[in-house]
DNA sequence: CGAAAGGCTCTTTTT
DNA sequence: GAGCCTTTCG
């Protein structure tokens, strides 16, 4: 049969093991994804499965219309009955059809993000909670782990263990009530609630049991407890539950994903039957070696040793760039060299990194150098002022009840309803106990005089009562326009159109996007009116940054680690590869933590199919300060035979081997000391000749080897631990980039020319600088200090040059003197 | 009330 | 460097 041709054979057995539980652990580029449509398809035609009596489970939009895709090209238009999608958009639709059974009102909006911070927001200011003392973040990652946990506010408060808990039960129970007063659901409630819809509502989930027989689940390795408790609900009568993953890809415990759900599956289905995909069609034997060196020091993990008969491929190149301007500089050009010379297309090639913020330096190399690239996250479209603001108004019209999109659009653009008026809105709100939007006209209905709560004045009662009655119009009109009518409608009565369209350049850009979200609502204009707007918010809500990638478009796509997972390029370029980004420097002191880093960089490893690339720079503009890392710790695990080094040319004076001690001693690694080292971890380094070799970790004296032969692949062994890296100068067509002046760069210009020994200086505890104080520096000349200040053991004094201008240097660097 | 400017803090990853 | 908040001025 032909749905089973070419599978290896624990891909068969995975396809036509059909009853029962089955763990199908698949290894990157093992051929998952076919072996779950194949499944899928199998389940179809040989055992005559109802398409839609299956459900698949994705971990992305763009996973499940892939996934659509695929089998509708194997059992053609029936698979339009298949159920995919993923969890929080399964549930929805659960929850929109079913949530009444409890209490839910069918359109509810969903929050986001933003919105949940906004929520809690007001939870703070109504609880007199300073804002300061009690930020918000952590309270919703507080409240949201608690969520992906099955816990309410009750089962939350009762565990508390310290004053700050007890005041985020009392946050997350007065957060719950004002979702309610919302009529909104947030990402978690979306598990949470349909879990306690199934539980309390038995004939519901008895329903969806007659309905689904067949339970599929991909990426399980990053479900958490609410989602494996749904795979259980519905999974209980059928116990057909396939579910589909990787432990080593496990990347997402910070969202409560618990890995213990794949590991421990077993406990759950003792009949449970596994199989190891362990064949990898995608990639070349060195990257692949490269990932299986990365990979191993993990201690939670289940054994697996991938293989491959793809033939060894090219060496994996380590490229040490001075800054990440210079790191994006040689991406693009290498990337352009490799299209004009080896004929790749911009697609195949995707760039990948820690922090979204990397992107920025990337972009501007690339559109400098005229190449296309297709951003995935960072400043999302849907998460645009403009785009935020046109859901806003749309939600507010769908649920009057939503009163975080009430704030949000009251006075946008400005209709003379400020902070004052609405604060006097909300206690009315509170003390009613209505939705802001209620409570707006309550006030403006309600005479000042006679039984006044409120204290509107004239004016801006005139202003309230007309955004009550825009609104409401714009409520009627929903009635009987299309989206699309209704959107235009909006555009206009609210003053939107005019507002962005200020003749600005940027406003004009800003009415771009709005129409780009019309575009969008096009495609929900032929759905039921009535629900038509319930699905657009709900998709704009449900939105994951890769579903808008599209892969047969031209350009280079920047993507975050975690963004990468699932997908796969012929070229690969990691880049930002130092301690302190990749692992992230939240990760390096818990082990667990830098477990998950290094599984997320075995991800991006093993996204690449015959070419990768690994990038570093010497230093890096972080949060506007220079920052010397060490490369990645994780190089140390890639066997050195893999990997040709190659640098900017010519080193910089005094280019520490130290550098590259890393590489060959990384257990010796000095380990961050107690308490703030910033200085030490910036700066001493690079002045190995100079700083006594604190934290320099071995043979100051910069020397640079004199002339290593290349580096050739040598056969790997395997397990005998990696061979110490050895740097290869290999120059450079490119010049070596003078490095830019920046005033917290240490001498400001090592490079042009002889520069004078920066003075290392001890940090100390009190500033030694005071303001007034007369200053020389050889670059900037002569100034006088306007202030200094202590951050994080090193000294930051910002001086007033004569000539130059305000800087802010830090004095570990900077070579101050005083006059 | 509203816009603009200044100052502060924080800075991972996302359905 | 950005975003958020507060302050200030019109």
């Amino acid at each position: 049969m032909q749905l089973l041709d070419g599978l290896n054979p624990a891909q068969l057995e995975a396809v036509t093991t059909l009853a029962g539980p089955l763990l199908i652990l698949a290894g990157p580029g093992s051929g998952k994804t076919r072996v779950i449509t194949h499944r899928i398809a199998y389940l179809i035609q040989q055992e005559g499965v109802l398409p839609h009596r299956i459900m698949a489970v994705t971990f992305t939009n763009k996973a499940a219309s892939e996934m659509r895709l695929r089998l509708e090209r194997l059992v053609g238009p029936r698979s339009g009955d298949l159920t995919v999608g993923t969890f929080h958009a399964t549930c929805a639709r659960i929850l929109r059809r079913d949530g009444h059974q409890i209490g839910l009102d069918p359109s509810f909006v969903i929050y986001d993000d933003d919105d949940q911070i906004s929520l809690v927001k007001s939870v703070l200011k109504e609880l007199e909670l300073d804002e300061k003392r009690y930020p918000a973040r952590p309270f919703l990652s507080a409240i949201s782990s608690a969520k992906s946990e099955l816990k309410g506010p009750v089962e939350y408060g009762e565990f508390t263990t310290s004053y700050w808990q007890e005041v985020a039960s009392r946050v997350y129970r007065r957060y719950q009530e004002m979702l309610k007063t919302n009529r909104a659901l947030d990402f978690d409630d979306l598990l949470m609630i349909t879990v306690q819809l199934f539980k309390d509502c038995p004939d519901v989930l008895a329903r969806y049991h007659d309905r689904y027989q067949h339970l599929l689940v991909d990426e399980f390795q990053d479900t958490n407890i609410a989602q494996y408790a749904i795979v259980k609900q519905l999974g209980a009568r059928s116990r057909n539950v396939c579910v589909v993953g990787d432990p080593d890809q496990s990347i997402y415990s910070w969202r409560s994903a618990d890995i213990r759900n794949i590991l421990n599956f077993e406990e759950d289905y003792p009949d449970l039957k596994t199989v190891v995909l362990e064949q990898n069609y995608r990639s070349t034997t060195t990257i692949l070696e490269a990932a299986q060196g990365v990979i191993s020091p993990n201690v939670m993990r289940k054994e697996k040793k991938l293989w491959t008969q793809n033939g060894q491929g090219d060496p994996i190149t380590l490229f040490e760039a001075y800054d990440e301007g210079e790191e994006s500089k040689f991406v693009a050009r290498e990337i352009e060299r490799l299209v004009a010379r080896e004929g790749f297309s911009l697609k195949e090639f995707a760039v990948m990194y820690r922090t979204n913020a990397q992107s920025r330096a990337l972009e501007d190399a690339f559109l400098r150098y005229g190449l296309r690239y297709k951003l995935v996250g960072g400043t999302r479209f849907y998460e645009r002022r403009e785009v935020k603001d046109v859901i806003a108004f749309l939600r507010l019209i769908q649920n009057q009840g939503d009163g975080v999109s009430a704030a949000r659009v009251v006075n946008v653009p400005t209709r003379g309803i400020g902070a004052r008026t609405m604060a006097e809105i909300e206690k009315l709100a509170r003390q009613r106990g209505v939705s802001l939007f209620r409570a707006m006209e309550i006030g403006v209905a309600e005479q000042p005089d006679g039984n006044a709560t409120t204290t509107l004045a004239p004016r801006v009662r005139n202003a309230v009562a007309a955004f009550v009655e825009m609104v409401n119009q714009l409520v009627a009109d929903k009635a009987t326009l299309g989206i699309l009518n209704l959107l235009d409608r909006l555009l206009e009565k609210t003053g939107y159109r005019a507002f962005l369209l200020d003749g600005t350049e940027e406003g004009q850009e800003r009415w771009e996007n709005v129409m780009e979200l019309r575009t969008v609502a096009r495609d929900y204009e032929t759905l039921n009116p009535q629900s038509a707007l319930d699905a657009f918010l709900e998709g704009m809500a449900l939105m994951s940054d890769v579903d808008g990638l599209k892969d047969e478009e031209e350009g280079v796509t920047l993507i975050t680690l975690h963004a990468a997972k699932g997908l796969e390029y012929p070229c690969v370029m990691i880049v930002g590869l130092e301690d302190g980004i990749c692992p992230h420097s939240r990760s390096v002191d818990d082990p667990a933590a830098l477990e998950e880093e290094r599984r997320l960089f075995y991800v991006g490893i093993t996204r690449a199919m015959k070419r990768l690339w690994l990038v570093y720079a010497t230093r890096r503009t972080l949060y506007g300060n220079v920052n010397f890392n060490q490369p990645s710790r994780f190089f140390t695990d890639i066997p050195a035979n893999l990997v040709d080094f190659r640098g900017t040319g010519a080193p910089p004076v005094g280019k520490p081997d130290a550098l590259f001690s890393a590489f060959a001693a990384a257990p010796k690694r000095p380990e961050p000391q107690l308490g703030y080292s910033g200085s030490q971890r910036s700066g001493l380094l690079r002045f190995p000749s100079r700083g006594g070799g604190a934290g320099s970790g071995g043979s100051g004296g910069g020397s640079w080897p004199k002339s290593q032969p290349p580096v050739r692949p040598t056969p790997m062994s395997p397990r005998s631990g990696p061979v110490p890296l050895r740097p290869t100068p290999i120059t450079l067509r490119t010049p070596p980039i003078p490095p830019r002046p920046s005033p917290m760069v240490p001498g400001s210009g090592m490079g042009d020319g002889p520069t004078p020994p920066p003075e290392l200086r001890e940090p100390v505890g009190d500033p030694s600088f005071k303001a007034g104080d007369r200053v020389y520096h050889p670059a900037f000349g002569n100034g006088v200090v306007v202030s200094s200040r202590m951050v994080r053991g090193d000294e930051e004094v910002t001086v007033a040059f004569d000539q130059r201008g305000v800087k802010k240097l830090a004095l570990s660097f900077a070579p101050l003197q005083r006059q």
